[in-house]
DNA sequence: ATAAAATTTTAACGGTCGTTAAAAACCGCT
DNA sequence: AGCGGTTTTTAACGACCGTTAAAATTTTAT
């Protein structure tokens, strides 16, 4: 089943495998998707390998096998979603400027929101895992939850034509971020509060209104170069 | 050391113990308190009985002979913190009818920091244990956590004359709990990627400098009534 | 076809978990 | 002093944890 091509004309021995194509970095995959599953449902402590094993179909301890400790793997999947949600948010920048407040930021939330329900995984991972355990357990990869943070405030500065002091900026972008990741990530918890389904059109609807409602003053603010208090 | 009483005229043996002052209801406390102290520290499931039982000086069977099980002993410290940090909010609203937005705004935070400089654990508790896996393995005692939101959102609304519609005022008040959660319940996370010490007075005032940038333009507005998009 | 190498499974280790049961210690009382 | 009841400790259970080692299987190369 396995393709192996031998060259013509020397009968080279050397397999050329394409990326991936091996058995090896398929369940190496499918390892890793199986733990942004996990992972997204458990914070880092409470997910088992016994339950990633499961997940992927296969026994707990192949893992071990593509990965030194459950530390790495974490690690991995940090990196692997992190940086999806890194890229993402980016693009949901493309062709703002030449909008006006009200509709730039409705664009912005709406292709937020987009990602965010197909792609749920790396928000739940981030939210599960950013309030931890303080001093000595720090949890592995946790670095990079805090980079992620400070490169997206960089990103809304260099994608926006704010105004303001730098200071004004980094608390928009904060409290904005924040208000994101709690709502979308945790939406359990705040869809029940208001009465809603975490994955309902009408709790859609609310996060934005309400982060429209947060924002969109203090955007108009900046725009206008006016970020003091 | 024990106080019984005795009626004078019966004779009757029913020992009239004051609440709290026998050995039993002594260490009744002490594991509460130690509960308290390792739930502030470990989300639920992280913590252990045995890290109770070291905090609070006794062996860990003891806490199953006070609390049947460790999801009791959680309830209970849910409802002591939960209830501990309503009425505190309730007394942050004292006597700011009075007082412009601006001001009253600036007192109420500074009332919200020293309580959560002088008791942090209710603040960590309710963080660390907000988010939490979806479906199936929920966190004993976790309606008392959305409960304490909604009753902050009810007090918030009794407590100010805003003028606004229901709709506003329940965004402003979810995104302000949201934001003061976060800030100060998980302040590891976001002090350290401002580049300050949780504990620092910088870094207090950045949340207070951040948090007004974001409430008081809405605040203003929804006194004068106009809290409408 | 056969040997070598890579992949996967099986079994097991030491450790921590929540909980239970029985023994031990402590108490007030006659 | 000795008894009855309460509180505390000791010991142990079964379950799950991450990890390791060896056996079994599958794949690759000659």
């Amino acid at each position: 089943m396995k393709k192996v091509e031998k060259t013509k004309i020397t009968g080279k021995k050397t397999a050329v495998k394409k990326a991936g194509s091996c058995r090896k970095t398929e369940t190496r995959k499918a390892i890793v998707e199986a733990a942004i599953k996990v992972f997204s449902d458990y914070p880092y402590d409470s997910a088992s390998i016994r339950m990633i094993g499961k997940e992927a179909g296969i026994e707990h301890p192949l893992i071990n096998y593509y990965f030194p400790t459950k530390a790495a793997l974490f690690e991995e999947v940090l990196e692997t979603v992190t940086d999806v949600y890194y890229q993402a948010n980016i693009s949901w920048f493309e062709g703002l400027e030449a909008l006006d407040p009200e509709t730039g930021l409705s664009l912005y939330l709406d292709r937020f929101f987009d990602f965010a329900l197909k792609h749920p995984k790396p928000l739940r991972i981030i939210a599960l895992n950013l309030v931890q355990a303080k001093g000595q357990d720090i949890i592995p990869g946790y670095l990079r939850l805090q980079s992620l943070f400070t490169k997206m405030t960089r990103t809304f500065m260099i994608a926006t034509p704010l105004q303001g002091p730098q200071n004004s900026i980094e608390m928009l972008t904060t409290n904005f971020n924040t208000l994101a990741i709690n709502y979308l990530g945790a939406g359990a918890y705040y869809a029940s509060i208001l009465g809603l389904a975490p994955d309902s059109p009408e709790y859609l609807k609310w996060v934005k209104k309400s982060m429209t409602f947060m924002v969109l003053p203090l955007l108009k603010q900046l725009l206008d170069g006016r970020g003091d208090l």
